[in-house]
DNA sequence: TATTTACTCCCCAGAAATAGCGATGCCAGA
DNA sequence: TCTGGCATCGCTATTTCTGGGGAGTAAATA
């Protein structure tokens, strides 16, 4: 594969410098004519399921997996969640049979065979994908990805950055941070004590702790126990 | 400042070959010979308080640090932690009185008063830092940040790749998938669904839910729904 | 000093979840 | 073919959670 001469670190300045949409646009398909290849997206998961996020994939296909909500089984989606670092799309696990129809579809709405996707994480448990995707041999793959993991990895970065600025209200969809207790609470809840063992195991009566996870509840704005550990948890607020 | 003539790549690349900590501990080094930097340290902050890390911090700081257990007032963990973006350590608060007198110390124990810091994280809440610290103003800093701050950036995803592999009971556990039923039961209920309305969502009898329910318990080791929600989150079998 | 925030404790009634035993039919892989 | 996983439905009893009250102390903040 050949990679066009335009400079990468000419994009980036010009990204870094980028004040519209339209600019991000101009940067994503530089990019891409840059490394030469099918398609390049930035895609934002929300953590309420909302999904957000530009680059090069045909409307229609954007559209179809919107309405299909593939999401939820997009193995990219699923594979990149569960990682820290870069995938290489042959690595995820395609073995199902909707995930399989699913690949059928996409290529046939023009996504290429090849993908590589860089998971980009931050406070609150906001989750981004910067995917580069491509039509080729898997030889040719392996020597682009060995090739550009570096530029990809921090164009990944800088994508998300710029993302952030355009949406800022993504951000801090930060709720009101929990006391001690009511971590304490939660983490014991999240690890799957009971209310009578989370109450004895930080030596409080159990309606103490029932204040500690009604408050918490009220907080993260959750519907029920299970909700106000789940959010917390994909907020950050608490680790398991 | 001045900056070595070893190459950044050559180092990366060693790094990546490193199958020691002898082997990481010696590009850190040179990394920080490179930048002509006081410290330069990659720092893994774990769900349970853990700490973990490696780089050129003073021995008996570190351990100073862990005795005090300063990572509870640490502006530098606290920062990075609410941010995605690398973060100059003057755009920190240090306003409170605890956090300067932490400060003072720390430059007693022969910490650099200017510092950057590059924040990392993976799935499951990991969290962790890769630092880079210098003695010296704020227009030599700037410049020294403005221009190193990408290579920074992919170094510290390098080490925590590194980080990774040395540590992989770190790295996410895998369990049992569950089944698309058991995953749209999980998520409803994770996003705050009682039963009841999980089994109309589902258009399913709630006696059936229950057994979905049961399932996915039993898969994921769980004590009870909460818990099964929480695991399944975190393992990323479900996205919320 | 006044105010807020966190932490602790108490009662009660009704709603929800759990644990225990069932059952049938379908489909895929060994 | 047969086993195992998946999806669906049923009953009963017990335990646990939830939501509605109210109240006092200590510490930090304004």
């Amino acid at each position: 594969m050949v990679v066009a001469n335009t400079t990468v670190e000419e994009v980036l300045a010009a990204l870094e410098q980028a004040d519209t949409l339209e600019s991000i646009q101009d940067a994503i398909l530089k990019l891409r004519e840059h490394f030469n290849v099918d398609n390049m997206v930035y895609h934002w998961v929300d953590s309420a399921g909302e999904q957000y996020g530009y680059g090069t994939y045909p409307l229609d296909w954007a559209a179809r997996y919107q309405e299909q909500n593939y999401i939820r089984i997009d193995p990219v989606i699923a594979g990149c969640y569960k990682r820290f670092h870069p995938v290489d799309w042959k690595k995820l696990d395609w073995s199902s049979k909707a995930v399989r129809a699913f690949q059928t579809e996409a290529i046939a709405y023009g996504i290429g065979n090849q993908g590589y996707s860089i998971p980009i994480r931050g406070p609150n448990g906001q989750f981004a994908l910067f995917t580069v995707n491509h039509t080729c041999d898997d030889d040719t793959w392996e020597e682009f990805t060995e090739t550009n993991r570096r530029e990809l990895i921090l164009i990944a970065h800088y994508f998300n950055q710029k993302a952030l600025e355009f949406e800022p209200n993504r951000a801090p969809e930060q709720s009101q941070p929990l006391s001690p207790r009511e971590i304490d609470a939660m983490t014991l809840l999240a690890i799957g004590y009971s209310r009578a063992q989370v109450a004895e195991t930080l030596s409080i009566s159990e309606h103490t702790l029932r204040v500690y996870i009604e408050s918490a509840r009220f907080k993260l704005g959750a519907s029920n126990t299970t909700h106000a550990v789940a959010r917390a948890l994909s907020r950050g607020l608490i680790v398991v």
